[in-house]
DNA sequence: TTGTATACGGAACGTCGTTCCGTTTATCAA
DNA sequence: TTGATAAACGGAACGACGTTCCGTATACAA
C-alpha cells in the first residue's frame, strides 16, 4: 500500500490501488484536462460543454468520463486545483516578503482568485452533491493560510491580532460580490482599504 | 413596426396588440401554467422541466412555448408573479391591522418569500439575460410595499424612523441564507429580533 | 352559421451529459 | 526484445432536455 489515506475525498476515481502504477498518458491527460477545464470555464463561464473541454484538450470524451465520473466532479476538481493555488501562495510569500507585505500581496491573490470563481459559486448553491464538501475544502486549505500571515504580521507588531482569520476570509468574499457592477477595481479597493485597517491598529493594544 | 408602446418588460410573449383580445382558453391555459409552475417548482426546484411542468398543467408543450419564449421566461414570471403578491399583501395588512403589527406580520410574509426562491436566488446570478430585469422589478414592487409599511409605524410612533427600506429588505434577505443549515425557522427568530430592535429606538429620538 | 385569426398538441430536431465497448498502448516479466 | 495483459483510449450511441414546426382544433366576430 502506498501511505494510511484517508480517502481521496478528491473527485478523482481513486486508481484501484495494488497492482499497476497510473500509466504516464493518463496522468498527462488527467493534467492537460484539469488545465484546459480552467481555462474553458474562466473564459466561457463553468456552463462549458464537456465535448468542448475534451476537444480543446485534444482527448476523447470517453477519457474525460475515464477520470472524472461526471461534470460537476470535474468542475469540483479544477476548483480544488485552484484552492491549492492560492493556498500554496501564502507560503511562498511568507519566505520571501516581510510579513505585512506579504498579507498585503496574499489578500490581492485572494481577491483574483475570488472574483475568477464569481460564476462557480452561483453553481455552489444550487444543490449539487459534487459540490457539497468544497465549503469545507475552501475553509481547510485557506483559512490556515490566512491564519499564518496574519499571526506573522501580528507577531511583528505590524497588524492587530484580534481578527478571525476565516471571518476575514468571508468578509472580503462578500466585498467581492457587490451585486451592482463595481467589478473587480472596486473590490480591490475595499480590499487594500480593509487591510490598511489591519495595520491602523497595530500601534494600540486594546480593542 | 407594431408599436410604440414601451417594451412589456414582462417575460410573456405580448399579445400582438391590435385587432382581437386574447383568447379565453389561451388566458386559461397561461393562469393554470403559471399556477402549476409555482407549484412545481416549489416541489421539485426551478429545474424542473418543462415536459413535467406542461403535463401537470394538462396542456401540450407547444403551448407552453405560445405564451413564453423559453423556460427562463416561465420561471421569471413566475418570480413576478410571487413579487406582486407579498407587494400586494402589504396594502392589505396595511387596510386590517394596526401598523406595528401590519409591519411584523408582512416582514414574517416576506421571510417566507425570500427562503421560498432560494433555488431561484441561485440561477439569478448564473447570467441569463432573462433574469437581468427581474432585481430591478424585486426592487420596483418591494421597496414601496416596505416603505409605506415603516412610515406608518413610525408615524404611529411605534418604529424608528431613520431606517432605510431597502437596506432593510436587503438585510432580512441576508439573514434568511445563512449557509448554515439554521432553516427557515433560525431566519424567523432573527428577523423577529430585528422587528423589535425597530420598535426598541421608537421611544427615543436621536441616535 | 361561417370564416379566419388564434391557439393547441406533440412529433421531431439539435445538443447535452453520460454509457458502452472495440481498439490501442504503456508497462512488466521473461 | 518480446509477448501478455491490464489499463486507457476514442467516439458512436442513448436518453433527456429545451426548443421548433406544422397540421389540426377552436373561440370569436360577422
Amino acid at each position: 500500500m502506498r501511505e494510511g489515506i484517508p480517502d481521496e475525498e478528491d473527485g478523482r476515481v481513486p486508481p484501484s490501488r495494488g497492482k499497476r502504477r497510473v500509466r504516464a498518458d493518463a496522468q498527462r491527460n488527467i493534467d492537460m484536462l484539469l488545465h484546459t477545464a480552467r481555462t474553458v470555464f474562466a473564459a466561457s463561464g463553468v456552463n462549458a460543454t464537456v465535448r468542448e473541454i475534451a476537444e480543446k484538450a485534444g482527448v476523447g470524451i470517453g477519457t474525460v468520463y475515464r477520470h472524472f465520473p461526471n461534470r460537476s466532479a470535474l468542475v469540483a476538481a479544477v476548483f480544488r486545483h485552484e484552492v491549492d493555488a492560492c493556498a500554496d501562495a501564502a507560503s511562498v510569500l511568507a519566505a520571501t516578503h516581510p510579513p505585512d507585505e506579504a498579507l498585503a500581496t496574499w489578500m490581492q491573490r485572494y481577491v483574483d482568485f475570488i472574483v475568477a470563481k464569481r460564476g462557480l459559486a452561483a453553481a455552489l448553491h444550487a444543490g449539487d452533491p459534487a459540490f457539497d464538501a468544497l465549503p469545507a475544502y475552501f475553509e481547510k486549505r485557506l483559512r490556515p493560510a490566512m491564519q499564518a500571515l496574519l499571526e506573522t504580521a501580528a507577531a511583528a507588531g505590524k497588524v492587530r491580532g484580534d481578527v478571525d482569520p476565516y471571518d476575514l476570509l468571508r468578509a472580503v468574499a462578500s466585498l467581492c460580490t457587490p451585486d451592482r457592477d463595481g467589478g473587480a477595481a472596486q473590490a480591490r479597493r475595499m480590499v487594500a482599504l480593509m487591510v490598511d485597517g489591519l495595520r491602523y491598529g497595530a500601534t494600540r493594544d486594546g480593542c
